[in-house]
DNA sequence: TAGTGGTCTAGACCACGGG
DNA sequence: CCGTGGTCTAGACCACTAT
C-alpha cells in the first residue's frame, strides 16, 4: 500500500536528491501540492513534516518551504551540523578535491585500519566550503578491492561521502571525536589561525567486516559543532 | 505553545518512563484517548505515531497499542557519565567538588536552557581526575524543582552525573560537541597550556519536556576522545 | 464479524512574519 | 495587512486480524 503522503514524500525527495531542486529552492506551497495531488492540505503537511524530520527541507511561515542545505555527513549517527540548523535554507555548500591518488596501504596505516598492508587504496583530500567559508578538510581512504568503482570516479559532481553512501551499503561504523590544534597546513586550508582548536571526526565504515572507507574530517572549532538528540538505551 | 498531541505524548511518556505502565501494558484505544482529551482521533494518532517513532509503543490493528519492550539496539551515542566510562576502561577515577551553590536562574542562561528565569538551581563545579591526571571540568546546573532531592545532596560519595542517572529517569538528551581553546582558568585546572585545544561536551537532559540538568564537560583534547559504534538506522 | 488502527477529507481558526 | 505554515475537527472508508 503506497499512501498519498508517501508519494508526495518520494517525489520531492527524488527532485532534491537528483539535484533538480537545489538547496534554497522554494518548493510549492501546501495548497499547490494539495491541488497537484488532489488531496487535502493535511496530507501534504504529513509528507512535508517527514521531509523536515529527515533534514531535507525547512518550512517557514509566510515564506514557504525550502530545500535544505546539504548536511555534513548526517549519514550515520544523527549527528549533524546543527550550527546552521536554524538557517538551513539558502546556504551554499561547495567542495573541492585537493588531491586524489591511488596507492598501496603502508604498514603503519594498515595496522591502524586493521587491514592488510599493500592493499590498493584511493587516497583523497577534499575541502568543504559553506557560504564561501572553509568548513572542513576531509582526508579519506577508500579500499579499492571493496569499492572498485571508485577507481574511475573523480567526484567532480558528488562529494566522496555522498557517493559512497549511494554505492556501498555499510553495516557498521565507528566514530572517534577529538579536539586538536590546527597545524600549519590545516590552518592555511581552513583560513584560521595556527593552533586554533579544531574538531576532529574520524569515521571508519565496514561492510561484512571489511573496511569500506576511513575518513578524517577536521572542522574549525569556532565554526562547527556536532549535535544530536538521544534517547535512553534501556528503561 | 503546547499542542494537544504534545500533551498526549508527554502524558503517556511519563507513565512509561516512570514505570507506571510496564512493557506489554495495553494503552487506551485511540477512541478512549480522544474522548479523554476531548480531541479528534487524528490528534491522538499523531501523538501515538510520535511514540512509535521513539520506539516507546507498538500499535496493532484490532488489538490496540502496547508499551514496547526496552530496546537494546537503539544505541545512538552511548555517552555515559564520566566515572563509569573511566572505570570501564580500567582506570582509576576520582573527583572533587570545586563549588556548590544554590542560585536562581539568570535571564541569559534561562533563555539558553529554555526554562523560566528565576527558577531555583543547584550550580556545581567539579574536577574529574583519572589515574592522577586532571581529565575533565564539569560545570553543571540541576533544576531543583524537578530534582528537589539535590538540594541536600553534597555528592561526596557519588559524582553528580551518576547520582542523577540513578535518581531521575530521563526521556531525552541533547548533546553538543565543540572544540574550544582553554582559557586561563580551564588550563590551570586541567594542568595544561592556555590555548590548548579542548573537547567541549554540552548535554541537556529532559524529563517530560522539563530540563533536569544541563552540564558542560571540558576535556583536554590530547587526553580524551569520544568514540562510538553505530549501525544503520532502518526505517 | 467486529474492533482497532491507518488514512484521508474539506473545511476551520490561529500564529507568525514580510510588506 | 495577507500569505503561509501549524494545528485541529468530525466525520468517513478501508485494512487488518483476533475471535
Amino acid at each position: 500500500m503506497v499512501t498519498i503522503h508517501q508519494n508526495i514524500f518520494r517525489d520531492i525527495e527524488t527532485r532534491i536528491v537528483g539535484g533538480d531542486w537545489q538547496p534554497g529552492h522554494r518548493i510549492p506551497t501546501e495548497q499547490e501540492l494539495a491541488a497537484a495531488y488532489r488531496c487535502s492540505r493535511m496530507t501534504v503537511s504529513k509528507a512535508l513534516s517527514a521531509l523536515v524530520e529527515r533534514g531535507m527541507i525547512v518550512r517557514r511561515r509566510k515564506t514557504g518551504s525550502f530545500v535544505a542545505s546539504p548536511q555534513i555527513d548526517r549519514t550515520v549517527m544523527d549527528i549533524q551540523d546543527i550550527s546552521t540548523e536554524a538557517e538551513l535554507a539558502g546556504h551554499k555548500h561547495d567542495y573541492k578535491i585537493l588531491s586524489r591518488r591511488i596507492e598501496r596501504l603502508e604498514l603503519a596505516e594498515a595496522k591502524q585500519l586493521a587491514e592488510p598492508a599493500g592493499a590498493e587504496i584511493l587516497r583523497l583530500q577534499c575541502l568543504h566550503v559553506v557560504d564561501g567559508t572553509p568548513n572542513a578538510i576531509e582526508r579519506r581512504i577508500i579500499m579499492l578491492d571493496i569499492v572498485p568503482l571508485a577507481r574511475d570516479e573523480h567526484f567532480s559532481l558528488t562529494p566522496p561521502g555522498k557517493w559512497l553512501l549511494a554505492q556501498v551499503p555499510w553495516s557498521k561504523a565507528r566514530h572517534v571525536i577529538r579536539a586538536v590544534s590546527a597545524d600549519a597546513t590545516t590552518a592555511r586550508l581552513l583560513q584560521t589561525a595556527r593552533g586554533e582548536a579544531c574538531l576532529n571526526l574520524i569515521r571508519q565504515t565496514w561492510q561484512n567486516g571489511r573496511t569500506v572507507t576511513y575518513v578524517e574530517i577536521t572542522h574549525p572549532g569556532d565554526r562547527f559543532q556536532f549535535a544530536g538528540d538521544f534517547q535512553p538505551v534501556a528503561r
